[in-house]
RNA sequence: GUGGGUGUAGCGUAGUUGGUUAACGCGUCGGAUUGUGGUCCCGAAGAUCGUGGGUUCGAGUCCCAUCUCCCACCCCA
């Protein structure tokens, strides 16, 4: 083999073997997000830089240095979209979409660019559905959309799925609490490993998370955010957890959830499953409030998740779930030579217009190999056309699961005969 | 960016202390005395042994470099 290169590191071929797969989960995602009112939306690909560096952060990870950034002829920096949301927020206020009735609701499915080292459930590239709502801070909102990812993980038949919840506040509380983060892990600055000390500064917050023994001992007797939410954050937090009760949306409240991306407030999540290694976040988002203004609209607030595809996929394959089975050829016609073999085209042709999958010899095959052709790829009838057809207008259909053979007429109702000889099957 | 593992036909593997035309299974294509598939049988195509150097009379087998993929850290969907 000499293959000029191979696919980019941290690159999938998704390949037509496996895109069933695909097809049932942004089927059963699209039909969830509709019954909850949403509407699709599609932005581009790649974005001007500038919306990224406000929208996600200029301080996080994401954008320090996961984003494909290159200039583009006009020598303007252009950016492959590393995340869903800030896309959706700068087309919402850049239509107009947010000067209508409210609130609005948004999907989509989108790829994804993020410049990291490929690990399990870890792609430089890859897919996700995502939500986004706008124009509602009342918690029901948060609960609706908490609920709707739930429904779409149910809805695909995963289970050991867990969620977690957490409130981060609204920057007012925030900032008070980064403050008393900061000084109660100041006294122990020596003790601290490195990444740790850089935590510092830059997210405190990730401090909860570390995985060194010291690190992570001090975080018993750290301070928590939902001790600093201010009165109406903690209304709203405790609302949102009454919802999902009365849903029965089950949930866990972990103060240590923190999302990388700069632009949540109050309410974030994580769906988390512990089947795929260490990237077990499938499905997370959360609130941001702040965002639509950081942007340049009118103040509004938003929220929203993301699903990872290829992570969810990932668990149903563990899970050895049924996705939606690939649809069977419902008719191969196979012939011996050019005159029957043209005979076969137009039959098949017919066919096809009318929906049917119908396939005939387009290799020049032998009449025996046209049967084991057919036989592979699954036909579910087979049908023979030779002088004899030609001249009688009268052919069998063959049941290739038992051999069962059907005498038919090549008339104006063939097709209608093979429709309802394909319905007894099912 | 850091660390560990890995790399032989489309896929899964074998390849002995370095020695002649790199083997096997699955898959693909064809055939099995010209009109019926799935089993069995026969045959064929298909690999510059990840890439580039080096050691050697001789390397898939040894050394160096580099890339890939896998796993983990970091971070995130």
């Amino acid at each position: 083999m000499e293959l000029v290169t191979k696919r980019p590191r941290g690159t999938e071929d998704k390949l037509p073997k496996d895109i069933y797969k695909w097809h049932t989960v942004e089927k059963v995602a699209k039909n969830v997000a509709e019954a909850y009112g949403c509407k699709e939306i599609r932005t581009p690909t790649f974005e001007h830089t500038e919306l990224f560096q406000r929208g996600v952060g200029g301080t996080t990870d994401v954008v320090q240095k996961e984003m494909y950034t290159f200039n583009d002829k006009k020598g303007r920096s252009i950016t492959l979209k590393p995340e869903g949301t800030a896309g959706a927020v700068r087309a919402a206020i850049e239509n107009g979409l947010l000067n209508d009735a409210l609130p609005l609701k948004t999907y989509y499915f989108t790829r994804c660019f993020r410049y990291e080292a490929p690990q399990s459930g870890r792609l430089r590239e890859f897919n996700q559905v995502g939500i986004e709502y706008f124009g509602t801070a009342a918690p029901a909102a948060d609960a609706e959309v908490i609920s709707l990812a739930n429904d779409i993980i149910k809805s695909l038949g995963v289970k050991n799925i867990s969620l977690e919840i957490n409130s981060i506040g609204c920057p007012k509380c925030r900032a008070k609490y980064h403050k008393a983060l900061k000084e109660y892990y100041s006294q122990y600055k020596e003790q601290l490993c490195g990444t740790c000390l850089e935590r510092l500064e830059r997210n405190p917050m990730r401090l909860l998370d570390c995985k060194s023994e010291i690190c992570s001992s001090f975080k018993k007797d750290a301070p928590m955010i939902l001790d600093y939410l201010c009165d109406d954050c903690k209304q709203h937090f405790e609302s949102v957890k009454k919802r999902l009760d009365v849903l029965g949306v089950k949930y866990t409240i972990n103060p240590l959830i923190v999302r990388g991306l700069d632009y949540y407030t109050n309410t974030v999540f994580e769906f988390i499953s512990n089947e795929i290694g260490s990237q077990g976040a499938v499905c997370a988002g959360g609130r941001y409030n702040g965002l639509v203004e950081e942007i340049g609209g009118n103040s509004t607030p938003g929220l929203g998740f993301a699903m990872g595809l290829e992570r969810i996929i990932m668990v149903m394959d563990n899970q050895k779930l049924e996705f939606e089975p690939e649809k069977k050829c419902d008719l191969y016609i196979a012939s011996f030579d050019d005159e029957s073999n043209t005979y076969a085209m137009e039959l098949v042709q017919k066919l096809r217009e009318e929906g049917f999958w119908a396939e005939y010899d387009i290799s020049g095959r032998s009449f025996k190999a046209q049967m084991k052709y057919a036989n592979k790829i699954g036909a579910t009838y087979c049908m023979v056309i030779g002088g004899d057809e030609m001249q009688t207008k009268s052919a069998k259909l063959k049941r290739m699961s038992d051999g069962t053979e059907t005498p038919v007429t090549l008339d104006d109702r063939f097709s209608e005969k093979l429709n309802t000889m394909i319905l007894d099957i099912v």
